[in-house]
This record gives structure tokens, sequence and C-alpha cells, in this order.
DNA sequence: ATGATTGCAAAATGTTTGCATTCGT
DNA sequence: ACGAATGCAAACATTTTGCAATCAT
């Protein structure tokens, strides 16, 4: 029943990440946190911008960066035309549909091992291509 | 002491992959081969030009997309800001370091399991982001 | 009040395209 | 000889930068 995250609760989000809110980053954040689509910038920007005209693509840029830099969205270099973002901050792979060219979550079914010797290890992007089930 | 792969067996490649064998393609190829620094089309091009001044950017795209396709290179997306391409066709991690933004190979050590199941995976790659060694 | 964020425009970077010339087979 | 590959310039897409106006705390 709580389809779309409040208000508040994004504030209180931004708030507890020790970054100043604003009504850009609201819309954004909420946005990266309702969907599942792995949107681009200009994606993120023509979806706010129908219903909020003053947003610029400067500030959808140094939003993203801001929310990667605090953990709350990661860069998705699947392509390599553009990034995506990911409002789950959970590490978990991609997959590339090379027919469709959407990006879709997979889950812990895919594991990746590894010794941590001679590299500190921060963060990992698992991408895995080929063809989706629905355009097969 | 076979230092630098013979223009002989780099064009018996290109005949062996069923595409045409230029020059530019040999060079191309050679120092793919030979190199470990996943270099970007840049990289290629100044690498290349400073010995045979007639390569253009254009063709460096055009070949490496080729090469690509065929299955000579893989293309490397671990940063947003370009590709890079790594003669090694083999599977394998990379890592990059977020301080000397050097990408390195990593070996079988890291493993990938999972299921095919609803996605028919027909390459993977698997990124890891940290400070390597000689930058700590 | 003050430093951070925003929006706009310009610039920078990486990549693609169109087309005439040259090359490989 | 013919289609493919090359080189050049222009176009394009994405991202970054500089700066004045505005906003958050």
């Amino acid at each position: 029943m709580q389809s779309v995250m409040a208000k508040k609760n994004v504030s209180e989000i931004l708030r507890k990440k020790g970054i100043s809110v604003t009504t850009q980053r609201i819309e954004i954040l909420k946005y990266l946190m309702q969907t599942k689509t792995h949107p681009t910038v200009e994606d993120i920007y023509l979806q706010i911008h129908s219903t909020f005209a003053s947003l610029s693509r400067a500030t959808v840029y140094n939003t993203v960066m801001a929310f990667k830099e605090v953990g709350l969205v990661q860069e998705i270099t699947i392509e390599k035309e553009k990034a995506r973002y990911d409002g789950n901050f959970e590490a978990h792979p991609h997959f590339f549909c090379r027919t469709c060219q959407k990006v879709y979550d997979l889950g812990a079914e895919v594991k990746l091992t590894y010794p941590h010797e001679k590299y500190k290890v921060e963060s990992e992007q698992i991408y895995l291509y080929g063809v989706c089930e629905y355009c097969r």
C-alpha cells in the first residue's frame, strides 16, 4: 500500500546521509528509489522535468554524483555510451539485453567469490550480457 | 625471446577470423595483444600514430568494433568516461584503482557462479573497485 | 549570514557518421 | 574490378565547468 515513498521519509534519508535537503534532491531520490529501470541522467531529467519544470540537467548530474558519494545510488556502466543509476545500493548483478537494451536486476543466485589479497576491494559490479526472456 | 608478435602471426589471426587484413589492423592487434594496460581508443591512436603517422582515430574506432564483433578483444566499461580494450579475450575480472586510474587484470581466484535460467548469458564482465597495492 | 546548491550556457570529451579516396582480395 | 577499409571533417551525445542567482541551515 505504500506505493510511492513519502517526501518526509526521503528527506530523512538525505538528512541522515549528512547532505543538505533540496526539492530537487528529494524528487530525484524518490524517483530512483521507486523505479527499477536503471535510468540515465537524461531519463531522470525528462521524467522529473515533466512535472517540475525548473529542474536542470546540471543538477541531475550534480545530484547523482552526490548520491553516489554518500552511498545512495550505484553507478551502472554496463554500456559504454552512458551511465545508469540504481537506487538500490545493495550489491547485485545486472543483465543487459542487447536486443531491447534494457538492464535487469539479478539476485543472489549469482555469486562472486574472491580472496582479498593485493587489492582492497571497496565495491564491485557484475554485468552479464545476452538476450532477455522477452526478446527471445 | 618472442617479445613482440610477428606481423605474419597477427595477419594469420585476422585471416582466420574472416576479416580483411590491413596494415592498420595488424598494428592495432599487435599492440593490443602485447600490452596489459587496457588502452582506450585515444591511447591506441597515440601509440601507433607515433610510428605510423597516417593512422586516423576513426580507423581505431572501426577496428576495435570489428575486433569486438569477431571476438578478438573485450570492451571494458569499468569507467563511465571511456571504453578500454583488452586483447585477452578470455573472461577474467578487472580491478580499477581509484587513485592511479589504472585497470589491472585479476585471475581465476575470482569466481562467478550462476544458474542460466531466464537469461541466456553470452558474456560477462566483473569489475572491482578500490585502491591498488602500489597506491596504498 | 554564509556556504552549498541550482540553472544556464559554454566547453570539453568520447564517439559516430558521411563521403571521397585508397586498399585488399 | 569491386566491395571493404581508411582518413578527414563535421555532427552528435554525454559529461564537465564557470559563474551569477537562489536556497538551506
